[in-house]
DNA sequence: CTTGGAAAGTCAACAAGGCTGACATAAACT
DNA sequence: AGTTTATGTCAGCCTTGTTGACTTTCCAAG
């Protein structure tokens, strides 16, 4: 036992590789735990003074980073069922937050757009979500930052990854 | 418009504050998002197969990681109602992989501990977590590993970092 | 010693938000 | 004309969260 997870016998590998033990890994899933629910925390007591759902932020969001993306291309975002999605926008679009256009190039496809109020949650959503990382940032420092975002980026499949990456285009 | 969070007029602060505008705190937050779901990615697959969800990984886990705990520490750790995590304990006491015993200093108290069979799953499920996160780990670098876990430290809301520090002692 | 209250468990009911499967429609492609 | 694709919708199920009400156990203060 007392496996550190490196593969290797400990004391072993001079680059000094005890940031992979088997502990640092464990800290730092524990990190990513308890912040992930710091991180949700605030859009989370938003959203439910309006009756909504962290599915209906997420909508919002990358309608607003996207605008006049298909409900196909949301859907391979989010990962979720077009059954899941489509309940969350419909009520996003009857409550006027959502407008859904129907394609011009193509007539199936129905691009999607955030109405002014819809502009407005999503204002008030990320603002309060920017406010705690500004904070932490500011805390942390642009280095850190830097590592923050590296280590993020290695932690996500590949096809999430690509997702992510073709946003920054539109960024 | 054209806010850059800073609260100050941008070109100003001569400590380059570029990686506090509304851009970079929004590029953080969308690889929060693809990153936690990679994080859970696998864990996820292996809970299917044993028709159990996040919250039995959620319970087995802290119980590893404090054997003997109380339900009532388990319930500030996890942040759900007792009814929750009584539903999930249940079914995990029920399955052999969790055991409850009766406080001796205080008899109303239950304390949770991992059987064998709880042991091995929770390895299964750490291992495959652990295994993403030490390939992301190495290709970020120890200094970029350094900056994530600082970063993911200010995230968390301060009763959280409170949990996150005590789990430390036990490590 | 009695009683108040804390810790834990249980039952019931409900909601959000995932899922699958089946089916409809419209439009594009071949 | 027939097939595929994009979308929407209905029905039903599961997990995991919630609230509220109630019981049992038992420590501790009056």
């Amino acid at each position: 036992m007392a496996e550190n997870g490196t593969g290797m016998p400990p004391g072993h590998g001079g680059e000094s590789l005890l940031f992979l033990t088997d502990d640092q890994l464990r800290r730092g899933i524990e990190a990513m735990f308890f912040a992930y629910r710091g991180f949700t925390a605030d859009p989370d007591r938003i959203l439910a003074e309006h009756a909504y759902g962290r599915a209906h932020h997420r909508a919002l969001h990358f309608v607003h980073r996207s605008p006049g993306t298909t409900v196909n291309n949301l859907l391979n975002i989010l990962g979720v069922t077009k059954q899941s999605l489509n309940r969350v926008l419909r009520t996003l679009i009857e409550d006027g937050l959502v407008s859904s256009k129907v394609g011009v190039k193509d007539r199936r496809e129905r691009h999607l757009f955030l109405t002014d109020a819809g502009k407005e949650l999503e204002k008030v959503l990320s603002e309060a979500q920017r406010k705690r990382m500004r904070a932490a940032y500011r805390e942390a420092g642009p280095e850190a930052v830097a590592g923050f975002r590296k280590v993020l980026l290695e932690i996500m499949d590949p096809e999430m990854r690509k997702h992510f990456d073709q946003l920054k285009d539109s960024m």
